[in-house]
DNA sequence: TTAAATGCAAAACCTTTGCTGCGCC
DNA sequence: GGCGCAGCAAAGGTTTTGCATTTAA
């Protein structure tokens, strides 16, 4: 546990949101200026596989990382790619339905909502682009 | 509706998977010696837009493209990023369970189930490193 | 002391975009 | 004749990697 890897686990419990690498970057450095993005995206390889964040790959281009390392499902903004957690209860037993109809050996699912973020909502709104975003 | 724009979108229908931008590329130069990928990629957009295929931005790096455009669960393998139709019916309502319990306007939900497709189940198995993989 | 991790830079990978010219209405 | 689309190539955004050096266990 290098001084930057426990950097980046706290910045992560910090932040308040589901960062991706770069911004994870952003936050660290302000602490460790002479950190590098390399190291960044090494340590979140290694804190994921040590169980101690959660990494997500969702839908959207960019990897993001959680603190919060219990399963659970995600909601993602179409329009600015904000990921807030969706409040519904993990389905512990999805799989289970149709182990029997499918050749894969599955071993986990992701469920995740896509919607309008609050303030994209509103600015769509303002600007009456709803229909542009939510065709 | 372009030569091109066409048999990109035969290909697609007629490809037996889920194939990426670069594969279904692969698969028209076939026919089209000469066709470049900007081409592919500008077409893949347009066909998603009009709604004659359907673009899957799931959790792996790529983007994929279903010639069947009614919406349906996926599973993704881990090791090869093999894509495949769940054998697991649409739930329609399941956003509405929680529309108050949200401050997003929530617009549609993708599930997608992860696990080792046969082919790799079985070269994991023979190689004896399914734990390598299924950690 | 020695394996592991860092910083830096370059490469890799996938996707998008600017430009020029051709072909279709 | 204008407009959209093609092909080509270059750029863009994100992530990974090679290497020399430093650091932590």
């Amino acid at each position: 546990m290098t001084r930057q890897r426990k950097v980046i686990l706290e910045e992560i419990q910090t932040l308040r949101y589901h960062p991706s690498a770069d911004e994870i970057y952003e936050a660290v450095r302000k602490k460790l200026p002479r950190i590098s993005l390399g190291t960044v995206y090494r340590n979140l390889e290694i804190l994921s596989e040590l169980g101690r964040v959660q990494k997500l790959e969702l839908g959207g281009r960019l990897k993001r990382f959680d603190w919060d390392v219990r399963k659970h499902y995600h909601i993602r903004c179409i329009n600015c790619d904000r990921v807030d957690n969706a409040p519904m209860s993990f389905m512990k037993n999805m799989e289970n339905s149709f182990t029997e109809a499918t050749d894969y050996k599955i071993m986990d699912h992701q469920l995740e909502f896509l919607g309008l973020c609050p303030e994209c909502m509103n600015k769509a709104i303002e600007r009456n682009t709803l229909d542009n975003i939510a065709r």
